[in-house]
This record gives C-alpha cells, sequence and structure tokens, in this order.
DNA sequence: GTGGTCTAGACCACC
DNA sequence: GTGGTCTAGACCACG
C-alpha cells in the first residue's frame, strides 16, 4: 500500500492518512492480519513527524481497524461491528445525505446518482447479506 | 424552515449550520428567491454569535447558493453549475468513496446500501436528466 | 473537581487523569452539560504539559463522555449507550471477572466481597432498570 | 490449565498471561503445590519468546502466587496474605470502583450489576468467613 | 527493533 | 480567550 499526503490541503494530516487507510481496508487492499509500515517507516517516507503517525495507529486502533502489538508493530484487525443497529442506520443516514446534498449542489441527476452507486460499489468489501443490519 | 445547532457534535457551529442550508435547498425545502432569516434573528432564535452567521451567510454566497441584497436581506440563489464535467464527476467520486468506506465499516451489505441509496434519493431535487449543468 | 496526579505512579499521567474523570461522571460528580476546566487552566494547575491534558479530553469525547465545542470550551455529554448488548455483556464480565480475582487473590471471603459490592454500589448514578440491558 | 494470548489485546503479552495465572488461581483451576509447565514448554505452546515467559514467571514468583524449585520447576505457592487490614481494604475498594464506573458507563443499572456478582462469585474460590487472610 | 508517553513550543481555527 | 494540529526530541516498556 502507498499513501500520499498532500501538504496544500486543508484536511490535517492525520486525516487524510486515517481516511486512505480506512478506505484501504474497505477496499480490501489491506487485509486482516496484515502487517502496516511501522511508525518510524511510514513518518521517514511521507516525511511526517512519528507523532502524528502513532496519532493516526492509535485512534484507528481505537476504532478497531487495527492492532498494535508492543514490540512487534501494528496489524489490521478482523472487522467487528459492535454498534446498535440504531446507531449504525443513524449513521448511514447522515452519511448518505451528505452524500446526495454534494451530488444535488454539482448538478447530477438522480439517474446519474443511482448508476454511479451500482457501479462504484463493486470495488468495495462488503458484508454477506443476512449477516448484522437493518 | 427550522434549523438546529447540535452542542454535542465536534462540527464547529457555522459548520453545521452551512450544511443544514446546503441540505435544504438540496432537498427543496430552501426554493429559490425565498428570503433566508436576517443575521440577527438567527443569531437570536439559534443563541448563536452574529459573527458566526454572518461568516455562513458569506460563504454561501461565495459558493453561490445565497445572494444578499443590501438593504433587502438574504436570499437563496438559482442553481447554477459552474464547474467543468471533469471536476463534478472526481467530486462527485470523492464523496461516494467516503460514503461507501464508512458503509463497509459499519458492516452495512452491498444490497442494503443500494437499497438504502435508491429509497433516500427520492426525497432530494434532482436535475432533469440531459441537462445535467454545463 | 478536583483531580489529582501521582507522578511516581506507573500509570500514565493522561490514564490517571481519564480514570479520574470516567470515575468522576459515574459518581455524579460531574453532571452532563457542566463545564470542564480548560485544557490550559488544567494544565497550569495540574503542572502537566497542555497536550497531555488535551489528549485526555480527546479520548474522552471520542468514547462519548465529553464534548468540545472549539472556541468555548469542553462539556460533560448526556450519556448514551451505543454498544451491541453483546458486547457491553462480554465487557461488563470481563471487568467482573478481573476484580473477582484480585478480591481471591486479597484474602477476602465471597460475602464480604458481596457486601462491599451491595453497599458501594449506592455511591454511583445508575440507569433505571429496564432501559437498556441484558 | 491451557492458557491463550489473544494478539488483538492491546495489553502485552507478559500481562496476559500474568492475568489469565492470576486468575486460573483465583478460579481454582490451577491449585497450590500443583506444577506449572516449563518456561520452554509454554513458550513453545504459546509461540511466546521464552524471556516473556521468564519474566512472568519471576513477577509471579515476586507476588507470591508461585514457587520456583530450581531444577526441578515451577510451582503453585500456598497463598498468604501478608498485607495489613487497611491496604487490603482499600485496593479492594479501588478495584471495585473501576469495576463500578465501567458498568455505569456500559450503561447497567443497579440490580443488573449485582445480579451479575452474585451469579458470577460462586465460580471463584473463596476464603471461608472470619479466616479472612493473615 | 517496535510502539507509548511526555514535554516544549509553534501556528491555526473558532467564537 | 478556547481547542486542534504539528514538530522536535527525550525517555521508557515490550519482545
Amino acid at each position: 500500500m502507498e499513501f500520499r499526503i498532500d501538504p496544500s490541503s486543508r484536511l490535517p494530516i492525520y486525516r487524510q492518512l486515517r481516511n486512505q487507510i480506512r478506505e484501504a481496508v474497505a477496499r480490501g487492499k489491506l487485509e486482516p492480519l496484515q502487517r502496516m509500515p511501522s511508525v518510524r517507516e511510514l513518518s521517514r517516507t511521507l516525511v511526517v513527524n512519528p507523532n502524528t503517525i502513532a496519532r493516526v495507529y492509535t485512534e484507528l486502533e481505537r476504532e478497531g481497524l487495527l492492532n498494535t502489538r508492543p514490540g512487534l508493530g501494528v496489524f489490521v484487525a478482523h472487522p467487528k461491528a459492535e454498534l446498535t443497529e440504531e446507531v449504525r442506520g443513524q449513521r448511514l443516514e447522515r452519511q448518505l445525505d451528505e452524500f446526495l446534498t454534494e451530488a444535488v449542489h454539482l448538478g447530477f441527476s438522480c439517474e446519474q446518482v443511482v448508476s454511479s452507486v451500482t457501479e462504484r460499489v463493486t470495488q468495495f468489501r462488503w458484508q454477506s447479506d443476512g449477516s448484522q443490519a437493518s
């Protein structure tokens, strides 16, 4: 995996990196048990302070996406959904409305949006249906 | 239209309000030429610093969503998409990937996501197809 | 509320403070909507680096115990349980076993432990029953 | 006895193992005079560095839970509570408050907590009352 | 070697 | 004034 930081972005470095890792996991480009680059290593390659990298890893661990083993390194975790159905539904809806709002203001039509979704959705790693949701 | 500030959100007040206005326009709850509440009025009803409200209006005017007519008030603008086809496509894609990433991590299945979209999409005000921007 | 840091403790400063805040909330000594001391203020009174305080506040916000409003300060949040019943049950059990293990090694009897619990339990702020649990 | 290391735990290996041994003793699954697996043996079965196992045994010997007899192996010690009544009480209280704090934040009710305790308490090996320690 | 903690001090955004 | 981000550099614990 390669990550890239855009220093000219108004988005803080740690958020850029965090988002990229989250997306990579969601796309299956990073798989469970896989080892992440070490804090110092990523720090060197991205030319970013080690503390900033460590912060990203710490946050993603708290979210359950990564596991860190002291002395060994940081690893991609097995997915597990710990949230209530209600909360999960609310969050999906909120994200969806944000997306649709943006799409409207960009001037797209309903059909264009739906077809974008059905097309793009194939690039991600989904739970098999039935497992856990509303 | 009613707007609400959620103090428990980590999102700054001005962004919460800006997002709500953008969404209201996208949903057709605010229509072109409609008058917005004055800065002072909104400031009172939301119990928010007038400077903060003014900032929101200013930003939305820059985005082309609102028009300020000095002495008369602030009005919802007619939509106009000024971006190139390429930029619009990129932005939609980026927003979409963000949404899909979140959906994966929330543990939803592909089918659930697609059905949420097709259902929710009806609540927004879309361009009729073909006309899409320019 | 008063917080105290024991520099001679092997527990990191940020964990000491975090635990104290969590316990204060659980005991009702800190109530929802109440304002927390500012980062800089706590930093001065505890003679601890502001970054360390900020870290505590950030983590507690992510846990849902605190809300931070940029420019205004940090506030105690309204409680909300977002986790699955299953996860909640597992965590309670794990904490309980840890406690009981310690109690055994300290040489207490079953009766002494149960009476300690029933007595001590009154000092905390509980959900009314029925609301949400196994 | 079987011990298991959970890689997805943020707890260092040596602490996971130490806790498991302490809990096993408290539950009576490990009894006084019983022989523990050798350092090399445990190292192989858990796929853990021998130094790490040795460290655990050393620490538990210092705590008085284990006895090492050079050339013979490591054995579970006879329990002996050497602490003063005051210290024991303080420690129990501290552990208990920690447990109750967690329970509150998980959203349990008072009744649920008490019933969990009275139920779970039967799985541990308690001192008969009166004799409590010394 | 790995990650975790802490400090000092800078600069920015929010209200 | 508030909190948020980032850097530099130190020291410690883990395996």
